[in-house]
DNA sequence: GCATATTGTAAGCACATGCTTATCAATGAA
DNA sequence: TTCATTGATAAGCATGTGCTTACAATATGC
């Protein structure tokens, strides 16, 4: 329901300091597995679809395609990802995680989760499910829009 | 329902871009107001909780007490807020949202919601006033965790 | 009264970000 | 072949941010 007086807070406001809380809980176990935010957010964007071209890469998870070279640079350096040509257009190169990446990714992700759960078990469980439901409509809509 | 292979996505994955959305249709509307997105945030902190001391509501809204200067210089300057000495403490500033602060903050924050409507029309009702619940909670429990 | 702490303010540094331009290799169309 | 386009990369610039230091005015404890 809306609230009594018929408005309610913005939805901006209410997301923001969420996601300070939740990077700023993400922060340490990144440090402790050696990723960077920006490295966990390619492995993850590499474990869902499958490969793609560094361009839309970048687009995918929101940075600019300048600045996700050096990212791209260390993975590739720590093994956990590879980008041969793609032999049928030399230009572009295939991003692929690699094995190790994609346990590291996991390892990373279950500890971030679990994280999470703090935050998740003040919901009752209906809500939960409702608010991951949502947001992964929003989230997945989103591109669609304008 | 967790995802069917156990796994879901993370939160701050969901939320970061949805996040983005927000405020990049947020920014047109500020800038017809005239507003700075971190004016509007202090409106909004200063339309809820009465006064509060300067460093107090830099942390509430997640600013830097040192950065937050100039945004509360600009809103004086333009009649939406006050700032006068506190009597009991002289040190300290009572910042207090005049008439037209609240009056600017509305006519903003109605067009904002207006514009959110968008993307919470997506989600079928139920499940919309979940989001906007468990939001709600989330975010005001954040600060009592840890 | 004096030393210490606190509030608001200014200034600076290191760094991340968004955006732009330039370069080079490879592609594809005229 | 020639030329315009595309993908990856490097470099630059303006801006925003987090953090630190410094300082003046005021409060407070001894």
């Amino acid at each position: 329901m809306p609230d009594v007086d018929g408005r309610r807070r913005d939805l901006a406001a209410m997301i923001a300091p969420l996601q300070r809380a939740l990077v700023a809980a993400e922060q340490p176990v990144l440090r402790a597995h050696g990723l960077s935010m920006w490295g966990y957010v390619v492995l993850d964007a590499l474990e869902g679809q499958p490969v793609r071209t560094q361009a839309a890469l970048a687009e995918f998870v929101g940075a600019d395609k300048s600045r996700i070279i050096g990212v791209l640079d260390e993975l590739e350096n720590d093994g956990l990802l590879e980008r041969p040509r793609d032999p049928a257009d030399r230009r572009a190169r295939l991003v692929t995680i690699t094995g190790e990446g994609r346990r590291r990714h996991r390892a990373v992700q279950a500890e971030v989760q679990r994280g999470e759960e703090r935050l998740l078990g003040l919901l009752p469980p209906a809500d939960r499910e409702a608010l991951l439901r949502s947001l992964a409509v929003l989230a997945d809509e989103l591109p669609k829009l304008d």
